[in-house]
DNA sequence: AGTATTAGATTACACTCGTAGTCAATATTT
DNA sequence: AAATATTGACTACGAGTGTAATCTAATACT
């Protein structure tokens, strides 16, 4: 296993997002999606779907004369490759301090407080 | 508040790391500590001191002939902030589904898991 | 059939980053 | 004082990124 994941651009990340929504998708469907949330022009959103071809983290089917799209790696490998680089770029390798960081932000609600404990309890049971 | 700190890139980092062990420090101390850890020249890594200054990420004091390079912001800071995006990014800006995916990875002891318990439990009474 | 439209291929261009090197002024050593 | 070393300023250069435009071949419309 690890598979080895290139490095997705901010910009990508976006594009990537959308065929994890569903795929495979035309170029057009692509640009349609994107149209809504972000205002790049329909070449620049073009020229991303060929750099994740090129860089083999999105595939293309060539079959009919119009492309289809579609991810190579699942949205949760990507999350974690990234989250793996990301913790050991700002926070030395040590997940927990990143934990400990983000549960004391604001942003969790009563409910998510109780669904973290729930994982840790269980987590605990299960490391025995 | 809410202080727009600028992005700081991966190798940035690494020099900001040294500053934040101690500060002001000068531009050969700062070599010196990263030739422990990298193989930079020191050319590199006074390019790199000079861009976060520029960046106004760090500041100089030029007093003396001998500069001598500070923080201007805190690894807290920095840390909260570079998350920050790094989450609206990859997560789609929702803290709790990255919290889950790293809590179920496997690099926590025991002891950590307690201890976000803990916070946890008292997070929880806080907000009542 | 000729022309307009469209999809894909190729090219562009400025900015950041990693990774230094050169040049000029000052300090140190002989 | 002359030669050398050090510090800071400026320059370099290729890869990656954001953001497209142009060129070309094939399809669709009139």
């Amino acid at each position: 296993m690890t598979e080895r994941i290139p490095s997705i651009s901010e910009s990508e990340w976006e594009v990537m997002t959308v065929l994890w929504h569903g795929a495979p998708k035309t170029a057009n469907e692509v640009i349609q999606s994107l149209q809504e949330r972000t205002d790049w022009k329909p070449k620049t959103i073009r020229t991303l779907l060929d750099r994740l071809v090129h860089k083999n983290v999105v595939g293309v089917n060539k079959n009919q004369r119009i492309y289809t799209f579609f991810p190579l790696y699942s949205q949760d490998q990507c999350q974690r490759a990234e989250a793996q680089s990301f913790i050991k770029r700002i926070y030395g390798g040590t997940v927990k301090s990143l934990l400990v960081q983000f549960i004391q932000e604001d942003s969790l609600t009563e409910e998510d407080i109780n669904e973290l404990r729930t994982i840790l309890a269980k987590k605990q049971k299960k490391d025995h």
